[in-house]
DNA sequence: AGGATAGGATAGTGCTCCTATCCTAAAGGC
DNA sequence: GCCTTTAGGATAGGAGCACTATCCTATCCT
């Protein structure tokens, strides 16, 4: 298929194509001649993916060039995923923790107490140096600072569910088909639990709520 | 104090705060003579207000203005987290739920099955129409539709902690001394905890994939 | 031969959140 | 009384982002 079918078929304009093939997001199409491209089912599905980090998951072009770059550069799959997850996780608006230069807060090297340790022995989780644990240390770090209780009751519900459907999670992009199918698997699910989350907030406070100032049935 | 004073000790510019009294955002000072205006303590708590919103919650000027004109229009307290709320929840990238209409999916007026039932008769929660319950359904409903997999279990362990989180969010917003503290408590606390889950599940994750792909210690 | 096409370059659009400039009328300090 | 400062209104400019539109040329297919 050509450009103009490739559009068709995605619903996504051939002006954008063009866009995402300039800013590296879409891989060329095979050179058939000189002006003439040919485009197949990978990037269809790379034009999904980019849909749906863009229009589900609010991720940015250049975000989206950083995970794609690195899915297209070869990289193992684990590899890839990691780099979702680096991509996702620095999605408090604007980029809260960019965390971008080394020593952080202290060298945490000594083996010191950081905020996320009751949570990794109370899962048993491996105590490794990883970006999603310094992404919870500073959550964590943060909360504390503007004064949000955090109870080792709501720590321990919260990491239970998430251990749960990490291990789903990894089943769901062992088997998807395609490292782009992984990817948006990755991503779109954690950015849905994220907001299923919010909801159930949200129902649970107008529910207080309601017992509270309703005469509490 | 008067303007230039509101700006060295908010750290907002002055040209920024014109912006938001044009906006609507924050209230006129009181106008001591016809080019001199009186600042308080209340439009530093404001301006503070609308930092917090733009910058961790990630609110536009025009949510946030939907929040304060409810709060400057003297509704109760409970009225205007209730506002909170509905902002806070349709933050899916661009808006997802809408639903400004009306009618949804179905009228559900006649007692059938919602995707969110399971949930509310597990908690007890009341059974009631209202925005959060229908973020819900349409967040359950989309995520069945994308393929993303939801066992009770998961559910119960979020909706536990978010039971108890809301009892306590309810005690802190009851003791903030301002209106204005009590929504940025609220929707500050709503975001914290949707993003302490997505560092715990990234955690989570990298936990498993560390497990089955380096040899399960 | 001639209309269609790929892909490159370039500029424009619409949106949002400011930021800067200018203006007028009026204070307040000296 | 004069001169700087100020409030607040109007208006324009600017930066960032994700496109979108136009034009171009070298092809290709028929």
């Amino acid at each position: 298929m050509q450009l103009n079918e490739l559009s068709a078929r995605s619903g996504v304009s051939a002006a954008s194509i063009k866009y995402y093939l300039r800013e590296g997001l879409l891989q060329p199409g095979e050179a058939v001649t000189a002006t003439r491209a040919r485009y197949d089912a990978g990037h269809l599905r790379r034009l999904e993916l980019i849909q749906s980090l863009r229009q589900i998951v609010g991720l940015g072009i250049e975000q989206i060039r950083a995970i794609v770059s690195v899915a297209d550069g070869g990289a193992p799959r684990l590899e890839v995923l990691a780099t979702v997850q680096r991509v996702v996780l620095r999605l408090g608006p604007h980029g809260e923790g960019t965390n971008h230069g080394g020593g952080s807060r202290d060298t945490h090297g000594a083996g010191h107490a950081r905020p996320g340790d009751a949570v990794v022995q109370l899962r048993g989780w491996p105590d490794e140096e990883s970006d999603a644990r310094n992404a919870l240390d500073a959550q964590l770090a943060l909360m504390e600072r503007l004064g949000i209780p955090l109870s080792t009751e709501i720590l321990d519900a919260y990491s239970g569910a998430m251990d749960t459907i990490a291990g789903l999670d990894l089943q769901l992009t062992a088997a998807a088909a395609s490292l782009d199918q992984a990817i948006q698997t990755a991503a779109v699910g954690m950015h849905m639990h994220s907001q299923l989350l919010l909801k159930l907030l949200a129902l649970a406070q107008a529910s207080h709520a309601i017992w509270r100032f309703e005469g509490r049935a």
